[in-house]
DNA sequence: CATCTAATTAACTGATCAGTTAATAGTACT
DNA sequence: AGTACTATTAACTGATCAGTTAATTAGATG
């Protein structure tokens, strides 16, 4: 009766087990690549759990991709409201989940245009970016007649490239893109860029001075 | 004797096929998803004929890779010399070759981090990029002080972001990354955005008057 | 035209993999 | 302690796929 923790038979665990393992295991293959005896294994749970608890290897899918999304719906709610900070706060919150990047980038290779999951959901929460832009750039932040969809699309790219392509980052800087150093240095290029693409304040402003953002902007190695 | 077109035995046509077949399924599916009997039939091809050519398929797959990593190698050289441009050149003649992104992808993302095809050629061919940036900031097109691997990542971020996540791109603008109206606001917009890297000229310059990069560079729409 | 080699073919093989079957063991309720 | 249901298991199945076998045919050479 009581729920013991070491009990033999507990459904929600066996569940959980196989979440975690088959994120895991798409994040790395893919839905084409990941086996469903490899999920099984990392989740030590007979294969047949797998059908029994989600349905086909699909819906199981399906069903991680939502879960990543949803726990990545405050990604963008939560951005600070100065201009240059955005970018880095990007970068910092959802540039370096990897789990998160690989599998928006299953998403974009393995479907030659089919209905992404959660599409209005997703589709809403990037416009509504897009207008937290148009405050900033109402604001004076944000230069007059910038693209801001462009903008927004060039903040995404900055954040995820280098999750999305490794080995790019490693043929050209010889770090991991995962390496606490690298990180580090490309939060202070963004802040940086942020600052340049900012529209330069009417007065004299410009010469550091804004303490949220521009904290380290020496961009030395 | 006469080497006729239409003959019925032809080495060199028949690996032709072959190669422009396994560009078109390794582009589409990566190494993993192509079905070598898809390449045959795409190629009008008896199978056995791949392995007559090429060997295995992971033979076929390093040609393929290889060919393509040649057939790009003058992409980062023949930039032009004007910083703020050099960004939408690289978008131009790279970032919409949508063949060589997913290539490229798909290399990124199969392997765990195995060593990648060409190494030595590709960080050579990189570093001479970035080299070249050097130059400029020297010139004094490039602000001092700022960290040109990062610039150059970020570059190369701007450029392919939109064929490496296509479905974000149809998500926040609603077109196709490829939709020749994409292509042009992209490429007015990294115009403006190289503008605003580039240094601001010792006088005041600033407003107008470059002509080699900054024609059009308004953003509306 | 006889012969030899290079190009091409259809049919096969063994491995891998998603999904299923059917039997078994734990748990709750009476 | 019996009954009913739920969770778990091992073993199986049919499809798919990379790679192979062995036979066949086009064309060059003498």
């Amino acid at each position: 009766m009581a729920g013991r923790r070491t009990s033999v038979r507990n459904l929600n665990r066996t569940r959980e087990k196989i979440l975690a393992a088959a994120l895991a295991e798409f994040s790395a293959r893919g839905f084409a690549g990941a086996r469903v005896d490899a999920i099984a294994k990392r989740a030590r749970v007979n294969k047949r759990m797998l059908y029994y608890c989600f349905g086909a290897k699909q819906d199981l899918y399906r069903e991680i991709l939502r879960r990543k999304i949803a726990e990545r719906a405050e990604w963008l709610e939560s951005t600070p409201d100065d201009f240059p900070g955005v970018l880095a706060h990007i970068y910092l919150s959802g540039g370096t989940d990897l789990d998160f990047v690989r599998l928006m980038e299953w998403e974009a290779i393995d479907s030659g245009g089919r209905k992404c999951i959660a599409e209005t959901e997703r589709r809403a929460l990037f416009e509504k970016a897009v207008a937290r832009l148009a405050v900033l750039q109402r604001k004076g932040s944000i230069p007059r007649g910038v693209d801001l969809t462009q903008l927004f699309i060039s903040m995404l790219s900055l954040a995820l490239f280098p999750l999305v392509m490794p080995q790019v980052i490693r043929l050209i800087h010889g770090m991991e893109p995962t390496d606490r150093r690298f990180m580090r240095q490309r939060a202070n290029f963004l802040r940086w860029l942020g600052d340049r693409l900012a529209k330069p304040a009417r007065a004299s402003r410009v010469r550091r001075g804004r303490g949220q953002s521009s904290t380290r902007i020496s961009q030395l190695a």
